[in-house]
DNA sequence: AAAGTTTATGCAACTGAGTTGCAAACTAAT
DNA sequence: ATTAGTTTGCAACTCAGTTGCATAAACTTT
């Protein structure tokens, strides 16, 4: 768990066993996942526990949070470089098929011109349609 | 209330007297209103209702939704020409001083390039700032 | 090592948005 | 007026997210 515990402490997040044991399943997955998501990877787990967990891996930035308008809010790893700065957002897409939400992590937020005197601290965009998966 | 009538059935709605209010306080609001502060906006009424009737609105293309993050779906009129196509979507922009929900009808979603057998049915655009009636 | 302090975990209980079922009220057609 | 279809109101429920508090575990200081 050497890996997992660096992981952790660069992000000045101790690493308890709950905490590895959650990175290591944020870690394994393709797609972003939610609280109960989470929840069922564990024979026996305490929800607010885990909760409690996503929410400072996400304010330590290992994590990024994803609202992709089906109700649950979906967590995806952080690239190890990642501030969660405007210039690290990235466009999200949600299959309506396997119902799978994914990041596009090499496809940046295009920029948009604003009216006047509007200004921006954050873009959330998520595209819903069929994944290359589910395409055939 | 002719006026209010005409929209309703001009998209298939039977104009009942709820149905007339409601649509009456959609069309005064300068920015998009959750179930519940359309509940607030009544004396006495039962939020089933509105519910359902937003619902029906939404379906009959009379208003659209926006999931702006704050965990309560708003609702905004659509325009008269308005078939919720993907040539209808446009950017939202939810301020974080007065967290207040706007359309920016006229700023329409920009077209990204979506990694290969990727298809595209529908894209939510929200970005968060300050408005520009909070930036003095 | 023992005592004290901080931090993490587990359990219970709650909030608030959204939703369903069903019966009463209403509307439109015969 | 009778009927059939639609809308409304009330109760009750689901489910994600959240808070409070007590215990357990991890560090700090002596
Ligand atoms: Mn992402
Ligand atoms: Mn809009
Ligand atoms: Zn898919
Ligand atoms: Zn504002």
């Amino acid at each position: 768990m050497k890996d997992t515990d660096d992981k952790l402490t660069s992000r000045n997040i101790k690493p308890t066993a709950m905490r590895e044991l959650v990175l290591d399943i944020l870690t394994e997955q393709k797609m972003a996942i939610s609280l109960s998501d989470l929840e069922q990877k564990f024979h026996k787990s305490d929800k607010v526990t885990l909760y409690r967990t996503l929410k400072t891996f996400e304010e330590k930035k290992l994590i990024h949070s994803i609202d992709d308008g089906t109700g649950a809010i979906k967590y995806a790893l952080c690239k190890e470089t990642c501030q969660c700065h405007p210039e690290d957002l990235h466009v999200h897409f949600f299959c309506l098929k396997c119902q799978h939400t994914f990041c596009l992590s090499n496809i940046p937020i295009p920029s948009i011109n604003l009216p006047v005197n509007f200004s921006v601290e954050n873009i959330n965009m998520v595209v819903k349609g069929v994944c290359s998966n589910c395409n055939d």
